[in-house]
DNA sequence: TTGATTGCAAATGCTTTGCAGCCGC
DNA sequence: GCGGCTGCAAAGCATTTGCAATCAA
């Protein structure tokens, strides 16, 4: 779908000593399709829809590299226990979670920024991670 | 231990057509006694310290109950899948977890209350609840 | 060829649930 | 006494793991 992510994951695969296989293509590309968060059920779904077959643990698997690659990041948005992919997106941005209609908008701002300059000046704390989660009520179910 | 607190869940429980019963107050006394996030483990553990011996189901079930009543809060803090919980801060608060010695520490500022501000005003967002938590190195480990 | 990676199935760990008996009101 | 709560044990899920077979390099 999106030939130059493909080719930055395969790169960074072969720079980082990991073999280019295909779980981790499929993996990819689906989280790359993606217009919302998934769940590991749903991404084991779609590489399926996409011909690819990949089963449950090699997904799990996959995404837990992904994300010590920093390529998709985990968090546990909306209902319910499972955790929730996304690519792990290089602007800060942040969630607002309806609680009605069960929507994820990502939403970028300089907020996050300001949390983390606020600490590093005054705080001595070394922030490495922001997360940032809102809940309430989007604008169309309020 | 806190007498206050302890008035004011029975009190709360009784508005609120609930009963007041042993594992209720051995999960409310262990959780405002603690200093620091506890799992559901460690609350069933104290309990039994403190001579109730609650069974676990039960400290599931309460700490659900004092969630509905905004006495307690989970969040997912730390290591591990299992929930953290915590007495439910009245103040706006946020946490700073250290990922090298897992210290997670309580954060009081303006800044929750930006992020209400921005989204209320411009994006006709509802915000019901602000979690924010930043991961990295605490000033004794950086 | 060689060892990383996969698929499969079993295991693990947190959390929930059904239900009979108990206890607060 | 009635009905909500509890304890117990079993079930439910998401996730992890052991291991033999497979496949990228």
């Amino acid at each position: 779908m999106d030939a130059v992510r493909e080719a930055d994951l395969e790169a960074l695969l072969r720079t980082r000593g990991y073999r280019v296989t295909r779980p981790r293509r499929a993996v990819w590309e689906v989280l790359c399709a993606a217009e919302r968060h998934l769940t590991v059920e749903e991404v084991s779904a779609l590489t399926q829809a996409a011909g690819y077959d990949v089963d449950l643990a090699s997904v799990y698997r996959t995404l837990d590299l992904l994300e010590e690659l920093g390529l998709a990041r985990a968090s546990r948005l909306g209902e319910g226990d499972a955790n929730r992919w996304e690519l792990a997106h290089p602007d800060e941005h942040f969630h607002l979670v309806c609680s009605r209609c069960g929507r994820v908008d990502h939403h970028i701002g300089s907020l996050v920024a300001q949390v983390r300059e606020h600490l590093d000046t005054g705080h001595g704390f070394a922030v490495d991670e922001v997360e940032l989660t809102v809940t309430g009520r989007c604008a169309e179910c309020r």
